[in-house]
DNA sequence: AATTAGTTTAACAATCCTGTTAATTCCCGG
DNA sequence: CCGGGAATTAACAGGATTGTTAAACTAATT
C-alpha cells in the first residue's frame, strides 16, 4: 500500500497508530513508539509535542475510517436486494482491512469521555448523509411493498452488529496475530454469508 | 442488591471492578482503587499481593458472567420460536444489568494475548453444553422443516452480535454513566424489539 | 566555506505509580 | 484486663514514563 516512508513525522504516526490500536492508549509507551519508528522518542515531542495529541491523531483517522465504511457503498446501480448484499459485504470487507479498529473505538470512547464528545461533535453529522440515502432507498422499496417497514438506523445497525462482532468475535477465537489460516478464513468467510443472508431476511415481507 | 460490605476484602474488589470495567487495566491506577474503596492503597497489596492478580479476579468474574449469559435461558417450556423470543430478550437484559462488560472483555482479550488463552482454556469449554442443547432444538425443528437450517453457533453470534452492539453503540451515542435517561431507553426498547424481530425472521422457512 | 533553518541526539528533570515495610491500632479469646 | 494475631496506616524505595532542553548534526543557500 504505502510505499512512502519519506519523513519522520509519518513514520511515527504508523508506527503509533500499529501500537497504539493493539494495545490502547496507556498501555502504549511512547518510548516503544519510538522504537518501533526507528528514531529517538525526542522526535515524538518535536513533532506532536505530547502523547495525547499524538493518540488524537490516529483515534481521529481511525474513529473516521470506522465510522466511514458505509459512505463508499452506495454507488452501485443494482435491484435493491443486490444493493444491500453489495453493502453488507463491502462494509464486512472494510473491516476485515482493519479487523481491530471498531473494538479500539468503542473501548476508548467508553473509557473516556472526553472522546465521546468528540466523536458525536465531528463524526455523528458525517454520517447524516448515509442514513438520508438508505432511508431513500429503504423507503421507496416499502412504498412499494417488496420490503418490510424497517427504519434505516436499524438496518444500519444491523449490519455493523453482525459484521463488527463477526471479527471480534474471530479475536477471541483465534490468534489474528499470525496471520489469516485457512480456518479463520472459513469461519470468516461462513459468518459473512450469514450476515448477508440474515440481513437480506430482515427486509422480506411477512406472511401468514 | 448486595447489602453488606462487610469485609475490606470484598470492598476493595467491588470497586475494583468499578473502575478497572470502566477504564480498562493500565488506565486503573491503584491508589484510585484504594480511594474508591476507602481504604489505604496498601490493602490492596495486603489482600491481593499485585494488581493484576486483583484484575484477574475482576477479570474472571466478568469474563464468566459475559459468556454465561446464555447459560441461564433455556428452561422455559415453551413452544419454538416463544423459546427463541425469551432467549434473545433475556440475553439483552443480561448485558443490560452490566453493558460495559462485553466491550472490556474483548478490548483486554484483544489487548492481551496471555488473556486470550485463558478464556479459551478456562471458559470456552463451559459454553460447549449451550451450543449442544441449542442445537438439539434446532435440529428437531429444522427435521419437521418448521425453520430455516442454521447452525447453532451462527444463531448464537447472531444474537450475541445484535444484543452486543446495542449497548455498545447506545454509549456511544449517550451518556450511560448519568443514570438512564427516557432518551436511552427507548432507544434500547427499540433495539430490543428490533433484535428478536431479525432472530426470528433469520429461522423462518425461505420461500419462492 | 559560512550561514541558517530544520532535524536529531543524549542527557536529564519531574512526576507518577506500584509494591514494600515497619510501626500502630484494633479486636477477640482467655 | 491483657496478650497476640489480624488489620490498618504512614512513609518510602525503586522504577518507569513523559516531557524538556541544550548541543550536535545535516543539508540547502549564498
Amino acid at each position: 500500500m504505502e510505499l512512502k516512508p519519506a519523513n519522520t513525522q509519518q513514520i511515527i504516526l504508523e508506527a503509533a497508530e500499529k501500537i497504539f490500536i493493539d494495545k490502547g492508549y496507556s498501555e502504549t509507551k511512547t518510548v516503544e513508539i519510538a522504537k518501533e519508528a526507528g528514531v529517538n522518542h525526542a522526535m515524538l515531542h518535536y513533532y506532536f509535542r505530547t502523547k495525547e495529541n499524538l493518540f488524537n491523531k490516529v483515534f481521529e483517522n481511525k474513529a473516521n475510517f470506522f465510522l466511514g465504511t458505509f459512505k463508499d457503498v452506495f454507488q452501485a446501480d443494482l435491484p435493491f436486494f443486490e444493493k444491500i448484499k453489495t453493502i453488507v459485504e463491502a462494509h464486512f470487507d472494510r473491516i476485515g482491512a482493519n479487523p481491530k479498529v471498531p473494538v479500539f473505538v468503542f473501548r476508548e470512547i467508553i473509557a473516556n469521555k472526553a472522546k465521546r464528545d468528540f466523536i458525536l461533535q465531528k463524526i455523528v453529522p458525517a454520517g447524516r448523509p448515509v442514513i438520508r440515502e438508505l432511508e431513500q432507498m429503504v423507503d421507496a422499496e416499502v412504498k412499494k411493498g417488496t420490503i418490510a417497514p424497517v427504519t434505516p438506523l436499524d438496518l444500519l445497525l444491523n449490519i455493523a452488529s453482525l459484521n463488527v462482532l463477526s471479527y471480534a468475535m474471530a479475536q477471541v477465537y483465534f490468534d489474528f496475530d499470525k496471520g489469516l489460516t485457512p480456518e479463520i478464513n472459513a469461519f470468516l468467510a461462513q459468518r459473512k454469508r450469514n450476515n448477508v443472508e440474515v440481513i437480506l431476511k430482515s427486509l422480506k415481507v411477512e406472511r401468514e
